[in-house]
DNA sequence: GCTAAAAGGTAAAACGTTTAACGTTTGAGC
DNA sequence: GCTCAAACGTTAAACGTTTTACCTTTTAGC
């Protein structure tokens, strides 16, 4: 007697007096060359749906040498950010019967190697990196690739590599925000940055310097801030707005994400600035919290749950041998969300 | 010649001249009943890793019929709350050589059957709930139960059935935080609580009313509101504290969790409150952002990383069928954090 | 020197699929 | 009535491990 083992082929093949072949055939739908008779086609489906058949992916695995499942290396997963990021990977790929195996790198960035070779370990397919930094992009991007193993960037595309990415467009998103700042009559805007490794701030630098310029304000080194830190947390935004306040602080804010907005609104408020009328602040991704934050945060949108779904869908692509290279290479559009914290919202 | 293709045991026993029964025994170090000789061991050890050896996973699974992934169900991948916990549960188990995969409700809660399925069907050896609330709880979890599929929960312990569960001490995280507010001379303290459908709403509310009662305040069925949306972000809060606003608002507020602190903070302020003067709010969870609120929120903090290690750690012993009664039940201690959102921190 | 057992190792089967190659039956064409 | 395909299936091998059962060579005991 079986006792709670799993159901295989060889069961179907019993009950339906066919052969294990022919159930697997009928199992996988082999439409083209199937030569199955639509009598023995419903009978071994019956009986399928009957005794609860469920593939052992162990074994198919094992057989066709592939895997069906992906590694994900994300940056930090307390962040809301990559969490949306997340949700959207996981939903367009259990659609697609794959499964994410995802890892945190926690910010121990240097880490990606053992992340890698933790994934490469579990045989997966491919592999999609959100907000990783690539220190070491020869070495294991290159391996990857000799391998034939997939890879897809998600917001942070690598220069050097044709590499996969999707990513929202960065240098129109700061466009936005400085710009929006610049028509409220703010003059002296200061832009608070990540820090050089992460892409995207060299592209919102560039989005903020043509709006100033597009609009006519003069550019002033001394109104960006970066941060060196490569954490993403409020404390960024806190500590590179006290630098700007030990000093002699701009009217207008645009921040590198809604953490570090969130940060940079508590050292103003502590050093008694009132947000918006002494200092007006823009964030960037629009997370959850941001439209609760004190006062609402305007911010640019990022669709981060969009971003992980397409991320997802071409790296199954890839995986499948079917990601053309006119899909790429997507760039979404982000979107001015407006709240009080500049002064202009509702 | 091969190419990218994977180096088998069979590659070890040809280059090393022993057979793959050798290599194996050799490999998994069985190092009780062995029977290999020490020239032979080191032998066969360093050719694997010249060759750089990696076990298949698949095949490993096929022959033993064991998976080392299983499966993790949250209730909001956005929520920094499961991020950490997430965050825990990865680092622990990849340290034991396990992957979790991951699957997230998204609030879609009576979608737990589905992602147990999904689960399953990919074979993970246990499944691990965290912030899940079930309903169904006679069905699916006694259908893991009957095939062997250990279960572990996390702060959501099931009264019913006596499944091991890690969780924080809700009864006494409220009561710390009622205390509080109580010792700083509030009388009117309010409670805003998640919806029923979680266990920790009771538990909280019970660890508030016996502050209450140990201070001799005069428990007010009007000073306890309570959410009914299973989503648990600031609009919880925010809805929850507009309804306090509209009748007699309380001075002090305890709220389920920080999220739900952040909506109550921000309705509180559109109608004309200052915290803490006006209200003072305590949190729960301790999430990274609280420390950068406007006022930084006084919380309850929950050890969220700590707790996903422990979840995960007792789920692979339970997995490896080691797992001790006495160990399957762990409540870990909140931590009042005093900031300045009840008036009295730094 | 003989036997018994220990030591060191191997062959082969099995896990549940997929797939290449091969049978058998049926029917059509003439 | 024969031949040839097409139609419908099947057999068996293979994927990379682990494990059971077995085999050979030493060594120990006397």
């Amino acid at each position: 007697m079986r006792k709670s083992m799993s159901i295989t082929l060889q069961d179907i093949a019993e009950q339906a007096h066919v052969s294990v072949t022919t159930a697997s055939k009928v199992i996988n739908d082999k439409a083209s060359e199937i030569r199955i008779s639509p009598k023995t086609r419903d009978l071994v489906l019956t009986v399928a749906k009957r005794v609860g058949y469920k593939p052992n992916p162990f074994a198919q695995s094992l057989r066709t040498k592939k895997s069906r499942s992906f590694g994900v290396v994300v940056a930090e997963m307390r962040n809301p950010y990559f969490g949306a990021i997340i949700s959207g990977i996981e939903q367009a790929s259990i659609a697609r019967g794959y499964y994410p195996l995802i890892s945190s790198l926690e910010n121990n960035f240097g880490e990606e190697k053992a992340c890698v070779e933790v994934h490469r370990a579990n045989r997966a397919a491919g592999i999609l990196f959100a907000g990783t930094v690539f220190r070491l992009e020869e070495g294991i991007l290159h391996q990857l690739a000799e391998d034939n193993i997939p890879v897809v960037f998600i917001g942070n595309k690598v220069e050097a590599l044709r590499i996969p990415y999707v990513d929202v467009d960065n240098v129109k998103g700061a466009f936005l925000a400085t710009e929006h700042l610049i028509k409220l009559g703010h003059r002296r805007i200061g832009l608070i940055l990540g820090p050089d490794e992460i892409p995207a701030s060299a592209k919102r630098w560039k989005g903020y310097k043509r709006a100033l310029e597009e609009y006519g304000v003069q550019y002033d080194k001394r109104w960006v801030e970066q941060e060196t830190q490569l954490r993403s947390d409020p404390g960024s935004g806190y500590s590179a707005m006290m630098r700007f306040l030990e000093r002699d602080p701009p009217t207008a804010l645009c921040t590198f994400n809604d953490q570090y907005a969130l940060g940079a609104i508590r050292a103003a408020v502590e050093k008694g600035l009132t947000i918006p009328q002494d200092l007006a602040v823009v964030g960037f991704d629009n997370i959850a919290a941001a439209a609760y934050y004190s006062p609402p945060l305007t911010t640019v949108e990022q669709p981060m749950l969009e971003m992980g779904k397409i991320a997802a869908n071409m790296l199954i692509d890839a995986i499948e041998g079917t990601l053309k290279e006119e899909r790429s290479f997507v760039i979404l559009e982000p979107k001015l969300i407006i709240r009080k914290s500049c002064g202009a919202g509702p």
